[in-house]
DNA sequence: CTTGTAAAAGAACGACCGTTCTGCGACTAA
DNA sequence: TTAGTCGCAGAACGGTCGTTCTTTTACAAG
């Protein structure tokens, strides 16, 4: 049972994801999702049976992807600076990934969905509280060891980091500024080197050249 | 001619205003509008001429309480780091204005737009790079007045105040964390301190206090 | 090869979208 | 007082939205 189903059901999941990422969760219409893989609207929409299931698998399948990308290379590197470093790229890595041409899709269903009650303005707050426990884990074990400073306020951490990729992202979409990346980068190293046990100069990476690449 | 023309476009755009901050231009519906202020759809529509000419005019009435709430107000204090603290205190006036009781439009429109081009755009991106013009400027008047160090980027400096806020618009909106703002103000007050001549302690204002109210 | 089930098509639904056109009442200027 | 413009109502337009129902096709198990 179901294997040609469930083959479809991804290829509908595939193409829903790129253009919830281009047009957010209000743009994606059954009747345009439909036309663009040769589908019947009834014959789309019977694999989820409402317009919210929909959202919600495409919701899902995006934090899937952001899994795959960002959260699993991540625990796959030693935990500490290592590991929010590995956070951070893996973040750039998953917005710029070609299955999301509109960029992360739960920055735009955050604006669009916070007014909106619902099961999918629920989830999207989840993968957010999430991202953001990911975040402060990370910076809670750099300061296990002695990484960073012992008086650091980890949620500081988190919020700045959630600020700067946000700040990325508007920089990068609305205003196509090209040194959007090299600016986000710049602002995390800033970040790390007042988290650090104070003064000590950056270790590894490109902490210096990404701050002179953004003057750029 | 035309008084009475003009104060039913006032009272129109005030709605309009009120909707698109909680629901997003895409929300914005010329039926639903119309409803609100018993007024038939083409009475009302009559006005502008068409969907897009109103979203426009939304976005400039926004625009114009943005000046009058933010930009004006930080132009009567004095330049340099003041100003700059007068940008980011009037930021939160404005987005917490009981004429937007959904917040910023300019950020919701800034990810509701980026990818579907237009006047509606184009001006959202404006709006958006006047404001960072106006951080810049006041970061750079306080590096003139000797507040900030020599070699402070003053794009980095904004990029990274653009950012502040729209983590606190998510951690606010969409979270519901009450202590988004005092999360947002030690985010501004760490980034003044980095900006400051080395290592001088914090000059007037609520730096430490806000930076203890967010660990709570 | 037949039979049962899953997958998809097709047509129709009421609702709402933005837009257009016509008509009517009210105000304004001569 | 009389013309003429302005503000708005009302109805209708074609389109698209999500959803439902019925029918047909495709597939797999016996």
């Amino acid at each position: 049972m179901g294997k040609k189903g469930a083959r479809t059901r991804e290829s509908i999941l595939e193409r829903a994801v790129a253009i919830a990422s281009r047009d957010g969760l209000e743009g994606l219409t059954i009747g345009g999702l439909a036309k663009e893989l040769d589908l019947s609207k009834s014959g789309l929409i019977a694999h989820f049976g409402t317009k919210e299931a929909l959202d919600l698998a495409v919701l899902q399948t995006a934090a899937a992807l952001f899994g795959h990308l960002v959260i699993v290379p991540a625990q796959r590197v030693a935990a500490g600076e290592v590991r929010l470093r590995a956070l951070f790229d893996g973040w750039f890595r998953y917005a710029s990934s070609k299955q999301l041409p509109g960029g992360d899709i739960f920055l735009s269903a955050a604006t669009e969905l916070d007014d909106k009650p619902g099961v999918c303005r629920y989830y999207v707050a989840r993968v957010h509280k999430d991202w953001i426990a990911a975040l402060e884990n990370a910076t809670r074990e750099a300061i296990v060891a002695k990484q960073f400073r012992e008086n650091l306020d980890v949620g500081q951490i988190a919020f700045t980091v959630v600020g700067i990729l946000q700040g990325y992202n508007t920089y990068h979409r609305l205003l196509n500024l090209t040194n959007a990346e090299a600016r986000a980068r710049a602002s995390f190293e800033s970040l790390l080197l007042r988290a650090r046990a104070d003064g000590v100069e950056p270790p590894a990476g490109a902490p210096a050249a990404a701050i002179a690449a953004a003057k750029a």
